[in-house]
DNA sequence: GGGCGGCGTCAAGAACGCGTCAACATCGAG
DNA sequence: CTCGATGTTGACGCGTTCTTGACGCCGCCC
């Protein structure tokens, strides 16, 4: 789940926040200046943060300096000066992005969106998939075993592939034939049963006895995580 | 240099950002509308796009979602309506920020700051990176190993570049050549090996056993820091 | 129990992708 | 103009992958 530090002084907006995003599914953190910001950081590790630029105790762009000096976490301010001055500032000091009050909720949302979406773009882009003692991951395509890389070609590829994202389903002959092969293929069991064979080779700890990618005798294949 | 393409179809507006991108050293490109965008970013590869929501030719969101689909260099959308709902639509169709006319220049360029320099922290993260006994610093673009000086080619460089800031992904044939030569040349996979050959030449203890310019038989290469 | 279809396995030729070499074109500097 | 560096093409040989056929085993049904 995504974490959101909210930093503001004002307690109704604090408040408000703390509701809607709680409600869209995100863990929230709050505290009242930069200090405590500060502090809460660092101890928490958010994955966001949302700050307001007038706190009590320090000016915002310190906060913002303070946050960069280790992570690089995305910041979103939010500021009741519509001042370029201060968008400059806080933007040059580290911030993400800048949001102007009065603002609606759904901006703010889908600001966060955007923004965390980025990050998790650049950290991986795909989720990885453990089967026995491998680890397949569909982003970056490639497999390991304790350290070992697992070459596949590319017709392995596309069918290891379409099992793994049907994970427990029955999936027919035809349907693998259709979708790896091709729509004319569609009668060429030979080719499901000799890559079957290369994958469970190249994947099974024991190929003769499968414990992931199963056979479904008269109907089809089946991926079991 | 960061190439910025400039998507607008008023003439005055294209005219003014040109001038004070051009002052600040961006390299500045120009379309008047969504077509001509969508073309100009696949044949320039632009670090950045400044895009107006309101062409004449197609909506905004159309035009991020047509650029979304192969790249996710930032695109900064500036737009005459402050409505909340246009923010919410452009933001979540992939646009990493969201500016409302009339707008000062200097926040532009905090923006622009705010969205290449996260790119950068991304996509290098230390900057410098080890391959084998040699070092590669994708900011100064220098090559070193243990003191001497290694010299690339303009061409050399996009390609090891594109590799090294996907490092341990997969790149298939098409994803290259059209990051490194353009778009036209999606099919001229000669290039590929003959510049992938000179990387190794380069760069590799032992070119004929590559062990970090990886060749991934019928899908593509890959790096392996 | 015998026939039958589905499945796993092996083997071998065909087709394809890739690395490499060599030659030519282009372009800017001296 | 000459020269060197860089980009562009074509051709060849080798290894991998794909394709195809055949065989034996097993469970199921008649």
């Amino acid at each position: 789940m995504t974490r959101i530090l909210v930093v503001d002084d004002e307690p109704q907006i604090v408040r408000a926040l703390r509701i809607n995003l709680r409600a869209r599914k995100y863990d929230v953190d709050t505290a009242p200046d930069g200090a405590s910001a500060l502090y809460a950081a660092a101890r928490q590790h958010p994955d966001l943060v949302v700050l307001d630029l007038g706190l009590p105790d320090m000016d915002g762009t310190e906060v913002i300096r303070g946050l960069r000096g280790w992570t690089v976490i995305p910041i979103i301010v939010l500021s009741g000066r519509a001042d370029s001055r201060d968008k400059v500032d806080a933007l040059d000091a580290g911030a993400d992005d800048y949001i102007t009050k009065p603002f609606g909720i759904d901006e703010l949302l889908a600001r966060i969106r955007a923004v965390t979406r980025r990050g998790q773009a650049a950290a991986e882009g795909g989720s990885t998939i453990a089967i026995g003692d491998h680890t397949v991951d569909l982003g970056t395509r490639s497999i390991t075993r304790d350290g070992a890389d697992v070459r596949l070609s590319p017709t392995e590829w596309r069918l290891l592939e379409y099992l793994l994202r049907h994970p427990g389903k029955l999936l027919s002959q035809r349907a693998l034939l259709h979708d790896v092969w091709g729509p004319q293929y569609l009668t060429e069991s030979n080719y499901l049963r000799q890559y079957m064979a290369r994958l469970r080779r190249k994947l099974e700890p024991d190929p003769t006895h499968p414990r992931h990618l199963l056979t479904e005798p008269g109907m089809g294949y089946r991926f079991r995580p």
